[in-house]
DNA sequence: GCGTGTTATGGTCACTCTGACCAGAACGGA
DNA sequence: TCCGTTCTGGTCAGAGTGACCATAACACGC
């Protein structure tokens, strides 16, 4: 009989740097390997309930604001050799870097240096998920507001450009990224009370908030 | 216990219209509902395989070349009222219009049509299904060469322009169409022989293939 | 054959958007 | 005070875009 789990990738930006959520598989003949906190589905549960719940149990996060957003599926008959398991994959956003809780059985791992992994390093396909999750992300800080989504508010332009940096793994011209984000609609607006100083000093910087836009006209389009 | 089905939305045009294959519900208490071709998972069966068998079995369709993407699983516990049934929902997109075979088990709907109907037309929760998978093609149209995928090779710069007229139900300038086709890298490539007219007369116009380049740089994108 | 309608193709022009770059403003720290 | 940093506003050339025009090359009716 062909079950039902939810596996999420959970990514934060943490030191510049993007990051991935990684736990250790349970079965024991996978020990040596990483996955992505996953569990079965309930019969009276949602999907996204699922994927919460998979956060909490494998690595103690428990977080309301979290951004959850399907991936896709996975089911290749392959997949688990021990049984038909049919996998609805979710990315996740946190807006502030992650401390999971118990011990060794979760980390917090550069994105980048994950899709160098190779594949076997990994249970199941979730080498594959975690690059799907990576790469979309990406493709989402393009054409969406979903930066906005990993960053507390209220922001600075520059820690949302720090974003896109850690992100695409690209710098970007300071006055040219502020241009493109105020010249689009409902991308952000400005937040109540003064200016306020970074860490290694420079002028301060107004503050803004997510400004409820979705889709973003024109697009961000990063370079290739 | 949870069970496991595919629901495909293959999409096509059909007399410069964007048209969706409906299927009636096999359940009786259904009856004068539509709902899209699905078939549940087979043990050994990978989704894509459920995908097609859904579309021979329900309405008698065979083609080995239709293109699928997944669209999105949908997995609400009350979105089918007899069992927990999750669904992977696919988008199939043909080179042809649509001849299904059994009689009146399976029509060829207009998709802008459809959009305007009541959900309670639907089975299930179909009508999210049919107006995400529309919305999809939609938007996949501008930042891939998707659109290739709708008409048989060769095809002119006017057959495709009219691709994107019937998908996006607006009019678009002929000259600037092709000026952004074939400044897109990859896109389209010039087909052997010679030009062919076409059926209300007018001047013959080069053929062209697909280019083989997936995502769009600079995309299409249509009006808002 | 001849005009007419249609579609394909090539071009212009003004406008917008973009990246590269410069310069001053406003802070923290030596 | 000087220096390094970040933020903010600006310029400029080039690419991309929509609106539009003109010509080419066919089918069709007369």
């Amino acid at each position: 009989m062909t079950a039902v789990a939810v596996d999420v990738a959970l990514l934060a930006i943490d030191a510049g740097r993007l990051t991935v959520l990684l736990v250790e598989p349970e079965p024991a003949d996978l020990a040596g390997t990483w996955s992505l906190p996953g569990r079965r589905v309930r019969d009276d549960e949602s999907l996204d309930a699922t994927a919460l719940r998979a956060l909490g149990e494998l690595a103690g996060i428990e977080r309301p604001t979290l951004l959850l957003e399907q991936l896709r599926t996975y089911g290749e008959p392959t997949r688990d050799p021990r049984a038909r398991v049919v996998s609805v994959a979710y990315l996740a956003l946190a807006d502030a870097p992650l401390h999971p809780s118990p011990g060794p059985r979760a980390v917090v791992a550069d994105a980048a240096e994950v899709l160098g992994w190779s594949p076997q390093r990994f249970a199941y396909d979730h080498a594959a998920i975690v690059a799907d999750a990576i790469e979309r992300v990406r493709s989402r800080l393009e054409y969406t507001a979903l930066a906005t989504a990993l960053l507390p508010a209220p922001f600075t332009l520059g820690e949302l450009r720090r974003v896109h940096e850690a992100v695409w793994g690209t710098a970007l011209d300071p006055a040219n990224f502020r241009r493109k984000v105020l010249a689009t609609p409902g991308f952000v607006v400005p937040a109540e009370g003064p200016a306020v100083a970074g860490s290694g000093g420079g002028r301060p910087a107004r503050r803004y908030r997510p400004g409820g836009a979705t889709r973003l006209h024109p697009a961000m389009l990063r370079d290739r």
